[in-house]
DNA sequence: CTGTGTGCAAACTCTTTGCATAAGT
DNA sequence: ACTTATGCAAAGAGTTTGCACACAG
């Protein structure tokens, strides 16, 4: 048995599958970096906010720094693990669901919601000026209190 | 000839129906105002930044403070004579076209290119939650260099 | 005159950065 | 050990605010 292969029995015992993708995504896998990715990846799909990590962290009972918090986010953003998303302007909303999907956002409550990736259609783009190619399209349907 | 009627004349005379525009939406048309007006509509659609209006307005040989770009700014998108763009996050952008439209973005650059109103058609929209009602559809089509 | 608008500087929010210390491999 | 990550506090960008003065009606 190498040690390769004790390493992958442990991480399959403590459930931590977030080690690995961590490693893979070319991050070691630290105490603040595993708790984030907990939050994060835990439980289903998520939209969240530096500063709400960053109080979701602290509550949970391990310091990380509000800094730290910035770093991984991006660090993630650029690993695939998250998608960051313009929404409001003021701050920035990184979204755990990277596949291809859009979004209710309620104007006045600041609430983020998904839209599945196959309800919405959308027909008759231009083409691209030259030199271009569409990368992603964003569609934010956006919400008003009845 | 009333007092009402000089000023009426004057208007027609000094080419400005910006002042009536102002005037319309519960503006006072100021000296700025007008400056700001002058530049944002005086020549087909535009998408500005605070920053880039302001240094337009000094350039012009209009003394116009920052706080008051903001300001009018914020004025003429609540009287419905701009709309506010949630591009890119960092910054906010002002589109002089209100009409219905949607907008390239090329993420590179930070170049932002208008779609006519008429060539995209969103489909498969889902019911909007209870209690709200859709204000407005935003999509961005986000290029990347080829 | 009266009320609104403007300018200035300070304050505020969100985010990034520099550098010494801590932790992962 | 060696390298990368973290924490802190300071700096930075963009935007807002409070209040005295100026201007439009």
């Amino acid at each position: 048995m190498t040690d390769k292969m004790v390493l992958e029995i442990k991480d399959v015992e403590n459930g931590s599958e977030l080690s690995e993708r961590l490693r893979v995504a070319g991050l070691r896998p630290t105490r603040q970096r595993l708790a984030l990715a907990t939050l994060l990846f835990g439980s289903g799909d998520r939209h969240v906010s530096a500063e709400l990590l960053h109080s979701e962290a602290l509550d949970s009972g391990e310091h990380v720094s509000l800094a730290t918090v910035y770093n991984t986010l991006h660090q993630f953003t650029q690993a695939g693990l998250l998608r960051e998303l313009a929404i409001d302007g003021a701050k920035a909303y990184f979204d755990t669901n990277t596949s291809n999907h859009n979004h209710f956002f309620h104007e006045q409550d600041g609430e983020l919601i998904d839209i599945p990736g196959n309800s919405i259609r959308v027909d008759g783009l231009p083409q691209p000026p030259d030199g271009t190619r569409i990368s992603h399209i964003d569609v934010v349907v956006r919400l008003v209190k009845k």
